[in-house]
DNA sequence: CAGTGGTCTAGACCACAAC
DNA sequence: TTGTGGTCTAGACCACTGA
């Protein structure tokens, strides 16, 4: 037998695509690659490798070996709408009862803003902005968490200075809405990443999951200017986590619609 | 000078977040770092192997060496509400002018249908349903690119057996509500994955750049019942795109609010 | 204790493109 | 031609955990 450690990974790739192999079966170990293959034992490592950074294995610690990963069937699907309750707006009711992590606390601090999020309030990227920080989650299930970063525009601590109190809560929408005296418009951006190792570890997430992140504009219009006063920067794993909208019909997409003159498959 | 390649990694991360590295700078060669850290090659390499794999650095062949990657600074946000111009629905002004990709051709197959497509449309997973594959984007810019899947739920290909043709031109979305005499409810489900070696190579992914995948649903009800007729599974380069939507109110969070009686953080 | 993967050293050869 | 990273072989030692 010939092998390359990606002739090998492609080989094991397919066996568990087609089913031969299937969620916590055992992958050949490294030994038996080596005799299979006739490829030195680096070459064999190479191979697994290659399949845990996919995320298609992983390793059972001690005598486990390496296993095909078990994925989560159940992706939990955040309905994304504006929701109110006594407490305040909160954004989705399936996230409703999650609370700060334990062992993690909520840091305000400021902070350069980074490109990004500098673009969305129109301040230039490397300002000190206002920050505050936090996780939160899931209580009874230790991986449904996420990272939420919440960059606060400097003329809306200017006008509130409140918001950067380092108080845990915040009712910080509502804050922003009697300022303004109008109601806010929030718009979501979502994107995905790499995690830096750092996310990785507050997250818990295993090697070849990327990150999943929902950017959150909050709107409003001062001195007849729209002002984003407030970006909400939240990751999440992919792997865990999918985020739903309901499409709008803009201009003459408005119901009852005209006939098109043409067929044409959208994208 | 102690290290392994993690701490390699590390050290060098540290100095592209720092910006002492700046994008288009070159790394330290293997050999250097082999002198600098007293390592072997093999470590050496590792260290930077890591940084490509987070999409940090990338390599320019030959004599080129090892480079902290340029990540474009300017993604592609697709705005998501359903707009209508003469040829019928699209999805989105910005890719109004994309086109399928030279080269490639749009395949209509019936396929076992994945699970998470058939747990949306209702059918047992592996059930074989017809599939309408494509690669379409900007003519002008080559990695403005996305793979689109149109799985038809079998009710709809029974009523309009048209859908299953293998004509380019579509007009799904029309015939669709010709059928059901009534609009179709578009819904959508962003999420990300690692990119299998095939989505890579026909998106032109460079190693560490997730998928950003959009599934969008259509949903119509026949006999009282709401059907999901179509799903539409889009993936691309978590890089180079972002969607976005705007957040509706809903329920209690209708303006005007009431005031909220306490102040809560919202997640 | 034994089997598993993880990591390091050491050295060889290859492909690639700038020089 | 030469410097760059990519991959393979070969062998050593480590950490972990189930038997």
């Amino acid at each position: 037998m010939a092998g390359t450690a990606e002739e090998i990974a492609a080989n094991l790739r397919e066996r568990i695509h087609r089913g031969e192999l299937r969620p916590g079966d055992k992958l050949p170990t490294m030994d038996q690659l080596v005799e299979q293959y006739g490829v030195a034992r680096q070459t064999a490592r190479q191979a697994l490798a290659l399949l845990k950074q996919e995320g298609l294995a992983e390793y059972r610690a001690g005598r486990g070996g390496t296993i095909v990963r078990e994925k989560p069937t159940t992706r939990m699907v955040r309905s994304r709408a504006m929701e109110r309750d006594h407490m305040g707006y909160y954004s989705g009711a399936s996230v409703q009862h999650w609370r700060v992590i334990p062992g993690t606390q909520t840091e305000v601090t400021t902070e350069p803003v980074p490109a990004d999020v500098a673009a969305l309030l129109g301040v230039d990227a490397g300002t000190p902005l206002v920050v505050r920080r936090r996780m939160n989650g899931d209580p009874d299930i230790e991986r449904h968490r996420q990272l939420t970063d919440s960059w606060l525009h400097p003329a809306a601590v200017e006008a509130l200075p409140v918001l950067a109190g380092s108080s845990g809560l915040g009712g910080i929408y509502d804050r922003i809405e009697e300022w303004a005296e109008q109601p806010i418009v929030w718009n979501e951006e979502i994107t995905a990443a790499t995690p830096s190792p750092a996310e990785a570890s507050a997250l818990l997430l295993p090697p070849g999951v990327p990150l999943l992140r929902v950017i959150r504009t909050s709107t409003v219009t001062i001195d007849r200017k729209p002002l984003v006063a407030e970006v909400n920067d939240i990751r999440m794993s992919a792997e865990l986590f999918s985020v739903a909208y309901q499409l709008s019909r803009r201009g003459a997409a408005r119901w009852p619609v005209r006939p098109a003159s043409e067929n044409f498959y959208e994208s």
